[in-house]
DNA sequence: TTTATGATTGACTAATCACTCCACAAATGT
DNA sequence: ACATTTGTGGAGTGATTAGTCAATCATAAA
């Protein structure tokens, strides 16, 4: 009975299927169910909807990757919790990591709100804190963090396309792990 | 004086600052500095001028990463031909990269047409005699295809948001690439 | 019961957009 | 010289769109 939520989720299918031309607000309202002004009564406008939506999917990524982290887990094994949760997030999200792909290469990247930089500096600190042990020899932090993230999009990409069965997948994504992590170090 | 030509840039430019959904056709022909229906006298709608844009663009690309193999190169040298090209055209031509991404992560991908396809086949044909060979250890071919290619998108990413040096960027380059090299030999 | 507040509606509008049409100009062929 | 094709312009059009608004409805506090 979530009408915002509905609203979220009715954009994301359309967003993700027709893209942001192609999908009217008006479609989105009748496809979440509720009325054309109700649509402007949650979100000021169209933009802000297209925002919001990347926000909130960014949040729903960002729970997912930290909850399995503990403190007294070595720089490695974080690394790979990180790693792991962030891929199998993507296979059972795959419509959320599509929309994430979508935003940020659009002109609406500009738009995200401040609040949300922040959130990527955990790991940053982590990969940092890597260095520093001389674990990782890759350097500087934000380049190793540019190399993991685009490895994990090109992993999901492949992972998606083949269809896997989930041990194949399973296999494929720690193999994975230890093929960027033996890069790095 | 070729009014194609001024037309295809001038929509790179404003698609990729305003994206598709921002730039009427009529701000295209503006910037171009033709007239309206002249658009539409070579592309037939905005789609077909959006497809026409990105197989321009891949073309570039396609030509300027064939012209330095050389049949007697050696599977890592024709690799890091590939490679090196690539990026060092992702710098040259930073909003083309950007288009391309922009293009691929939206619903006009289902348009590509068929034979723009084939142009990849070179560079899995090449990864595939690299595992008959026993060089590159992982497989399949798709998936070395899939991690050099997010891997290249990452790097040139991080360099585009560095602004470094010639110097260091031919560096990082060359580093780069023993990098995935290592990884999947 | 009254009053207040916010959610919800859907008809409405002003603006915009992709695309057409047709007149004319330039190039090309005969 | 003429005919035909090709390129060019820009006003015009019908459809669509984001966003508004006045009006209801639901809920609950006073």
């Amino acid at each position: 009975m979530d009408k915002q939520k509905d609203i979220l989720n009715a954009a994301l299918k359309l967003f993700t299927e027709f893209g942001f031309h192609g999908t009217p607000t008006s479609k989105i309202a009748q496809e979440a169910g509720v009325a054309n002004g109700t649509l402007f009564h949650y979100f000021k406008t169209k933009d802000e909807l297209i925002v919001a939506l990347y926000v909130d999917i960014k949040k729903q990524l960002g729970f997912c990757v930290a909850k399995d982290i503990q403190a007294e887990d070595s720089i490695k094994e974080t690394a790979r919790k990180y790693y792991v949760a962030a891929l199998h997030w993507g296979i059972d999200n795959e419509t959320e990591f599509r929309y994430i792909q979508q935003f940020l290469s659009s002109p609406y990247v500009s738009m995200i709100p401040a609040e949300l930089v922040e959130q990527s500096l955990a790991m940053i600190n982590m990969i940092k804190e890597g260095i520093k042990q001389k674990l990782i020899k890759v350097t500087p932090a934000e380049y190793v963090m540019s190399i993991i993230s685009s490895h994990l999009y090109g992993v999901n990409q492949y992972i998606n396309s083949q269809k896997l069965s989930s041990a194949k997948q399973k296999q494929l994504i720690n193999e994975s792990f230890e093929l960027v992590w033996k890069m790095i170090t």
